[in-house]
RNA sequence: GCCCGGAUGGCGGAAUGGCAGACGCAAGGGACUUAAAAUCCCUCGGUUCUUACGAGCUGUGUGAGUUCGAGUCUCACUCCGGGCACCA
């Protein structure tokens, strides 16, 4: 063997694992199945550092529970409908497709560099037509359900280019290309009904163990659900129509003062009608109308309204109390509108303050009045309390009054108990060109059609001209545009909207089963066998919407049949950033490392050991090419120690010498310890990589390289040449998931056939890791003054005995008072002590 | 504003309530070499005392607390990072 040269011994693995398959399963009920699922890429041309980190992450899991003996599953696709495509194709004069399939060719040979286990025969490109008709197919279906619907909803427009933009083409509330102020504007747009899975989305939070709780908690935050009440108010004046509002604190109806509305409630233009302030208040509307969502929320809490001229009665005491048009009230949660009781909600107390509205107290803490001045009441009292000013619900606890007044109103009919979430429908249209056609037609006679089964796949098409202003290109294509209509035959037109590309990541893990089915997109047996996802690893970014999205089509899915189980993924591991010089790494920033700068010149396996080393999967990495130099370091240790004691390997040749039952009599000192502290590495590496503690994994490695190098091989016996062989082994195949082209290449020069990654794992033998003596901390008053060896066993009595005789522990008790002596078996000595 | 994280040497990081700083990087020293690179070995939180061997004190963002013992648990605070849909 020569020197390690990285480069052409993975060329040559890589070569040999894609002859023989080696990546490529099939349904095998004998074994234990293991599906491993790292997030798959949006192809944007180069693989960054980030990806890097991610699918070594995944590869080390995936190859170590294959060499555990699963039958695992692990595959690899691309993310490839999306916007970034379009603005390259207007950029460069290029087509989507084009640029996409380039990009997706120079990726896939950077992951084929890095030596990547997958099976690439599972490989899907959510832009080609075998993948997106299952996906309109779907839409249909849910369309049929009810769980696909169109609804008005507000967009970011630019007057200027006449389109609409999405929020990262805004940028300080101007459009990214010409600088315009943007606006809103209403249109019909597609939705799916995620609201009906509110509660079992909720509910599923608590039956995913495998999940890191901040991600379950986020979840949870995101469903918001929230019990309490709708009250119907009167409005003074007006008979018919009544102003509902939602609210989750019923026990303070009595100290509501004002009600704020949405500016864009239907009701807002009726209430100000023929009143003095009706000008400003449609004013008001029309500059919320025109302000976009990002800046409305982007305006950092500023409280504006303005007084309609109306007032609403409430219905538990008839006060009469104004309505406010209010920017801070959103349309689409609850109803629209809020009773305000500024006694009691901060936000609300703030208005108050503002439009000097009176705040009325109906719960009072011990410490105050039941008619506090403003002097006593600097802030509003959220905290629960006794109830006060609500007629005949004085004296009762507020959270008592809570259910007590919700029954009164529902007893008579003035409301009822509700429970919201926060969760909105998943608006799916995009006026874009690069995504999953939506199959509809539209006929004059018949309405909105869907497109039959038979007809799909309603495929994107080529012909498109792409330009940063005017409508989306596809309503400009009369050949996709107009058609026929499938029901009456007559002349009907297209949908030009195209799916959120969160749709194709919603369910490609299960297409990933058996991608190339036919003829319902997902092979239920299939299915069946690898789902769920045991481990799903992915970035914290995706903590929210995509994963909340895959649960949710993975239940509609199971509805329809398709799939069984609850849930898609069993385990999740979210991994952290790759930071550079203090900011995420980017192209923008320009901070980014080529990974291909790294392979070249240390090698696939040195960048995959480097990027699971650096730090602990789930935090940020922060990258130090001087770090790489010491993996690289650590692999051509373990090369040249191989290399430079061949002689022994040949010596040892086809004795099978792993996990032996070695007669410890004739071993020296050195290599009967070294062959214990393998054993002991071994342990540690093997439930550190269960529990993703990957780092600290390498660093068990390089401890035990590091015991190796002290051995004197030039005085060793025969018998410990055999445990030097064990204990090599064990090293190397432990190095296998992390460095895969290395261990093979060493796993055959120790003198073995096959391939080290489908070797199985190597076993401890547990009686190499007793240990016959054990050390004992003496601790005095919590400091250290004693080290003891003992043998282990050595009973409690002992210990104290040979602790007390110790010099140094005499010095520090000499003249005290003993107050207390703990003993932590085969641990720890701690003695308490007084006086001086 | 709300929610979720985090803070340990010059740096990345390690430590089931039990020896703080494993492992790696950087730095310094030595061996090998004509030399350099590579490699191999040693030292490496701060500080005081000691010719030395060594011994002591101090130290995990700040301040309290629980405990024989706290980086780890509790409370209050400071700073940093991430997320957000002003949620009635």
């Amino acid at each position: 063997m020569s020197d390690y040269s990285p480069r052409e011994i993975e060329k040559k693995w890589q070569s040999a694992w894609a002859k023989d398959n080696v990546d490529q399963v099939t349904e095998d009920k004998k074994k234990e199945k293991y599906y491993c699922l790292e997030m798959f890429p949006y192809p944007s041309g180069k693989l960054h550092m980030g990806h890097v980190r991610n699918y070594s992450i995944g590869d080390v899991f995936a190859r170590y529970k294959k060499m555990r003996g699963y039958n695992v599953l692990h595959p690899f696709g691309w993310d490839s409908f999306g916007l970034p495509a379009e603005n390259a194709a207007i950029k460069n004069n290029i087509h989507p497709a084009q640029w996409t399939y380039k990009n997706i060719d120079e990726m896939r040979r950077q992951m084929k560099d890095m030596g990547f286990g997958y099976d690439w025969t599972r490989e899907v490109m959510t832009c080609h037509k075998d993948y997106y008709k299952w996906e309109q197919l779907f839409f249909v279906k849910m369309l049929n359900k009810g769980l696909a619907y169109k609804k008005k909803s507000t967009v970011n427009w630019c007057e200027d280019c006449k389109t609409v933009l999405a929020n990262e083409q805004v940028q300080d509330g101007k459009c990214w290309r010409c600088g315009k102020n943007i606006t809103t504007k209403e249109i019909e747009q597609w939705f799916f009904k995620i609201t009906n899975y509110a509660q079992e989305l909720l509910d599923g939070c608590d039956k995913l163990p495998g999940w890191p709780e901040r991600v379950l908690t986020m979840q949870k935050n995101w469903i918001g659900r929230s019990e309490g009440a709708e009250v119907d108010f009167a409005i003074k004046g007006v008979k018919d129509t009544k102003l509902r509002i939602y609210t989750t604190r019923p026990d303070t109806i009595f100290g509501v003062t004002f009600m704020s509305i949405a500016p864009e409630h239907p009701l807002t233009a009726s209430l100000c009608k023929g009143k003095p302030q009706e000008k400003e208040v449609l004013a008001f509307v029309d500059k919320i109308r025109r302000t976009s969502k990002i800046e409305r929320t982007a305006e950092g809490g500023v409280k504006e309204g303005v007084f309609t001229g109306s007032y609403a009665i409430n219905p538990l005491n008839n006060e009469e109390i104004p309505i406010y048009a209010a920017n801070f009230v959103l349309m689409d949660y609850g109803t629209g509108a809020v009773m305000a009781v500024p006694g009691h909600d901060t936000r609300d107390f703030a208005f108050a303050k503002k439009y000097n509205i009176p705040i009325k107290v109906v719960i009072k803490a011990d410490w105050m009045s039941a008619n506090p001045t403003d002097a006593e009441l600097k802030d509003a009292y959220v905290e629960p309390g006794i109830m006060v000013n609500s007629l005949e619900f004085n004296g009762i606890n507020s959270e008592l009054a809570i259910s007590k007044i919700s029954d009164y109103i529902e007893s008579k009919k003035l409301g009822k108990k509700t429970i919201n979430y926060r969760l909105k429908d998943w608006g799916i249209s995009r006026q874009r060109y690069w995504g999953c056609p939506i199959p509809v037609i539209y006929c004059d006679k018949c309405g909105m059609v869907p497109v039959p089964e038979k007809d799909l796949p309603v495929v994107l098409p080529e012909d498109a001209k792409l330009t940063a202003i005017g409508d989306n290109p596809l309503s400009k294509i009369d050949s996709f545009v107009n058609v026929k209509c499938p029901k009456c035959g007559g002349m009907g037109h297209r949908e030009t909207d195209t799916m959120d590309t969160f749709v194709e990541s919603s369910w490609y893990y299960a297409r990933y089963t058996a991608p190339k089915d036919e003829p319902s997109g997902i092979n239920k047996e299939k299915a069946a066998y690898w789902l769920p996802v045991d481990q799903y690893i992915g970035g914290i970014e995706h903590a929210i919407m995509h994963l909340l999205y895959a649960r949710f089509f993975h239940k509609v899915l199971r509805d329809f049949g398709y799939l069984t189980g609850d849930e898609p993924f069993k385990n999740l591991l979210t991994q952290g950033m790759v930071i550079k010089d203090g900011h995420k790494m980017s192209k923008s920033l320009g901070n980014t490392v080529d990974p291909d700068y790294i392979i070249n010149k240390y090698g696939a396996d040195t960048a995959r050991l480097f990027s699971v080393f650096a730090a602990p999967p789930e935090k940020d990495l922060d990258w130090n090419d001087h770090g790489v130099e010491g993996c690289y370091r650590f692999i051509g240790r373990i090369w040249r120690f191989i290399d430079n004691n061949s002689s022994i390997w040949n010596e040892m040749k086809g004795i099978s010498v792993l996990s032996q039952n070695v007669s410890a009599a004739n071993l020296s000192p050195e290599i009967k310890k070294l062959r214990s502290f393998t054993h002991k590495t071994l342990k540690k590496v093997t439930s550190d990589i269960d529990i993703f503690g990957l780092n600290t994994a390498v660093a068990a490695m390089m401890e035990l390289v590091n015991e190796i190098y002290k051995i004197d091989v030039s005085k060793i016996n025969k018998d410990d040449k055999k445990v030097l062989k064990e204990v090599t082994e064990i090293l190397v195949l432990m190095l296998t998931p992390f460095a895969p082209h290395a261990s093979c290449e060493l796993w055959n020069e120790l003198g073995n056939d096959g391939m080290a990654i489908q070797h199985i794992w190597p076993s401890v033998d547990e009686k190499a890791v007793i240990e016959d003596h054990k050390l004992i901390v003496v601790q005095i008053n919590g400091k250290v003054r004693a080290k003891m060896e003992i043998p282990t066993g050595t009973s409690e009595e002992k210990v104290k005995k040979i602790a007390f005789a110790d010099v140094n522990v005499k010095k520090f008790i000499e003249g005290k008072e003993i107050k207390k002596v703990i003993y932590v078996e085969g641990k720890l000595l701690s003695i308490a002590v007084s006086g001086s």
